[in-house]
DNA sequence: AATCCATTATTTTTT
DNA sequence: ATAATGGATT
């Protein structure tokens, strides 16, 4: 290929127009299209067919997509026969956002969710085609691992031999068809069966079941997979990269009559293999889609210069990966900025103190700087330095408002009401608070459980009215008495008072105030804070009933938004003028200012603990250090501290190896001032007292 | 028989 | 620092 670059943009401009002319509209009435470069107007205006773009960081990928969906609804396809797939719901919301902002047309019609929700609407409307029962639960990763003790449990399986989160994600893998369960892990057979058989005894789905369900009924169903088909004649996937086999699948089973479908991705920003993304996608998709049209956005509309060529020197360390070159016009003398603090304390610091004079010196805004961390635990000294500096902040991911166990307890209350074959989300509320139901009497039910084959909610029915029953009087009694108050609930749940007010009863009526108080005896600020949780998570179900969006509030429509995290966060404020801290996976498709990469250092980035288990996710490491380095706009910081504190131990800790592979001429290398003012000193201890006991 | 209390091991990334 | 487990206590 020896056209200049120039021409070769010509060319391509030339081919757009040709696409909008055979749509019969007139270039002058498509302002947008001036607005993007030739690749990017192509991308957007060949609507008709296969298309793969390849999509470097920061070249706009996101301005396409929307406005790749704004075109075809003005050439006239209907909302609804549009699929818009994402990877996580923060995209899909911001793109839903975009659309509207661009079309200012309402999207009731336009279908735009993660896999997994889409999974969850399939199996909403057609679960009971493949033997399921209504209202099924949706079990997260920690309700996976409850299961899986109490099968192991139950089937006497030495739980001290047993590495948890080790055999969920080989069932996993098994489910999903990624592994097999060979002569190596034998033992685990019979453990594997019976925790599938349990899922299905509980009426209960996991995240792996809402993509490969949704494939089951389509295979299973020919008429579905004919409607489904009629509906979605475009479907579009971002973050293609981040697809699994069976998200894959998924795809080119709705697609593969249509054959329009345009996919979207970056294979060096691929960073969720440990989850089954999986690169020979690309390759699968060559194969299933020959005659599909290739574009390669390149320029780089979002980082200088110094910043992009660093980034393109460390991810050409890789191997893996198609070639490709971003190139941008913003030519910039500002290095990236590498510094080496003492211990992770003095690198919150440094970050702090950094901020805030930029925020004099640069005039920049709080919200245009990103906090960036490898793992969740490394924010703890951060967010305290911040809390000490009132810089406000927000941090994304970690622990969530719903992963508080007063929440998780409202939750579970709720699961049970909605499916009270959830044992896990029993087995939770059974004695919360405690209503005298222990060991002994859950032995009992146990024993009825395994004999019969049924939930736990059949056994206790069947063990309170039993004349024979083994239980003592007493325990019936409290059962009976439990029992009611679910069977209860579940009534009021299902009739018109609404989820919240249902709540508000339930909390009232088993006294969790009281319980709080007993649990927390010894600091009763920690039980206030924790009722006050419950009340914002009441209020966020009230807003949520009485939002004019949600066609159909039930209780199982919000259960189901819960489990895939597809929530208003109480917690999450606005996000105006608070700097981001999260970690890089979080930080994915977002792009800054300015960066700080806290941490930078070797066995945080590339992480010890991912590279022992798997020696090919050095590359994938790489990945994410590159994908941290991209999101920096204007300016890069980087520190790697000489100690940090892992455990309750002082361990010295080196850079990252990936430092080494930015060319050195584009870093700077700064010293600390460490001099800590004394007024600081005592707003910190101020702020801390404050953070622990709000309102003392 | 249920609950209380001290000792022990445990931290990757997310739908 | 937190959560689960096992022994002592009511």
């Amino acid at each position: 290929m020896l056209l200049s670059k120039e021409h070769e943009h010509l060319f391509i401009q030339a081919a757009a127009l040709q696409e909008l002319d055979a749509c019969g509209i007139r270039p002058n009435t498509m302002s947008y299209i001036d607005e993007l470069n030739p690749e990017q107007a192509r991308a957007v205006t060949h609507t008709e067919g296969p298309v793969l773009i390849i999509a470097g960081a920061g070249s706009g990928k996101t301005r396409v997509i929307t406005f790749r969906i704004a075109h075809m609804l003005r050439s006239g396809v209907p909302q609804s026969a549009i699929l818009a797939l994402t990877f996580t719901n923060k995209a899909s919301r911001e793109m839903q956002q975009r659309i509207r902002e661009l079309t200012g047309e309402k999207l009731a019609r336009l279908t735009i969710s993660t896999f997994h929700a889409f999974g969850v609407r399939m199996l909403k409307k057609y679960i009971t085609r493949i033997g399921f029962r209504e209202n099924f639960s949706i079990y997260d990763q920690q309700d996976q691992i409850s299961l899986l003790k109490e099968t192991a449990r139950e089937i006497k399986f030495p739980l001290d031999r047993l590495d948890l989160n080790f055999t969920l994600g080989l069932f996993s893998k098994v489910k999903t068809g990624r592994a097999r369960l060979n002569e190596d892990y034998a033992d685990l057979v019979e453990l594997y069966r019976e925790h599938q058989e349990h899922l299905k005894l509980y009426n209960a789905v996991d995240f792996d079941d809402l993509i490969v369900l949704p494939q089951r009924i389509l295979t299973e169903c020919p008429d579905v997979l004919a409607e489904v088909r009629e509906q979605y004649r475009y479907i579009l996937v971002d973050e293609f990269q981040d697809t699994s086999s069976e998200q894959y699948n998924l795809m080119h089973m709705l697609s593969e009559e249509s054959r329009n479908v345009c996919v979207v991705g970056d294979d060096d920003q691929s960073i969720y293999s440990w989850r089954g993304a999986n690169y020979e996608n690309f390759l699968q998709f060559d194969r299933h889609y020959p005659e599909r049209l290739e574009i390669k956005l390149e320029q780089n509309y979002r980082s200088t210069d110094t910043i992009l060529r660093a980034a393109n020197e460390v991810i050409a360390h890789n191997t893996n990966r198609r070639a490709k070159e971003l190139w941008t016009g913003q030519s910039s003398t500002v290095p990236i900025e590498l510094c080496f603090p003492e211990d992770e304390t003095e690198e919150a610091r440094f970050i702090a103190r950094t901020i805030k004079s930029l925020s004099v010196t640069e005039k920049l805004k709080y919200h245009d700087v990103g906090v960036l961390i490898r793992t969740n635990a490394l924010s703890r000294a951060i967010e305290e330095e911040f809390l000490a500096q009132r810089i406000p902040y927000k941090v994304s991911g970690g622990q969530s408002f719903f992963s508080r166990s007063e929440i998780k307890d409202c939750i579970a209350y709720m699961r049970v009401a909605a499916n009270p074959d959830d044992d896990i989300s029993l087995l939770r509320v059974l004695n919360t608070p405690r209503r005298g139901i222990g060991r002994k009497t859950l032995e009992v039910l146990n024993e009825q459980t395994a004999r019969e084959k049924t939930s736990l909610h059949i056994a206790m029915q069947a063990l309170v009215s039993a004349e024979d029953s083994p239980l003592s009087s007493r325990a019936k009694a409290d059962l009976e008495g439990f029992l009611k108050l679910i069977e209860d609930y579940r009534a009021s749940f299902f009739s018109g008072k609404g989820i919240a007010k249902t709540l508000e009863a339930l909390v009232d009526e088993i006294d969790y105030w009281q319980y709080l108080v007993i649990e927390y005896q010894r600091n009763d600020q920690i039980a206030k804070w924790k009722f006050r949780n419950i009340t914002l998570f009441i209020a966020s179900i009230q807003d949520y009933e009485k939002d004019p969006d949600n066609l159909d509030p039930s209780l199982y429509d919000y259960l189901s938004r819960i489990s895939l995290n597809l929530r208003d966060d109480p917690d999450a404020e606005t996000g105006d003028g608070q700097v981001q801290l999260m970690t890089i996976h979080a930080a994915k498709g977002l792009e800054h200012e300015v960066v700080f990469l806290a941490g930078a250092e070797d066995n945080i980035i590339p992480h010890a603990k991912s590279v022992e288990e798997n020696p090919d996710a050095m590359e994938e490491e790489r990945r994410l250090f590159y994908v941290a380095l991209t999101r920096a706009k204007r300016k890069l910081y980087l520190s790697a501290c000489r100690y940090r504190r892992v455990m309750r131990e002082r361990v010295s800790s080196s850079p990252s190896p990936f430092i080494d592979e930015i060319p050195s001429e584009l870093v700077q290398v700064s010293e600390l001032d460490d001099a800590l003012e004394p007024e600081t000193a005592v707003d910190y201890f101020a702020a801390l007292k404050n953070r622990f006991a709000p309102g003392a």
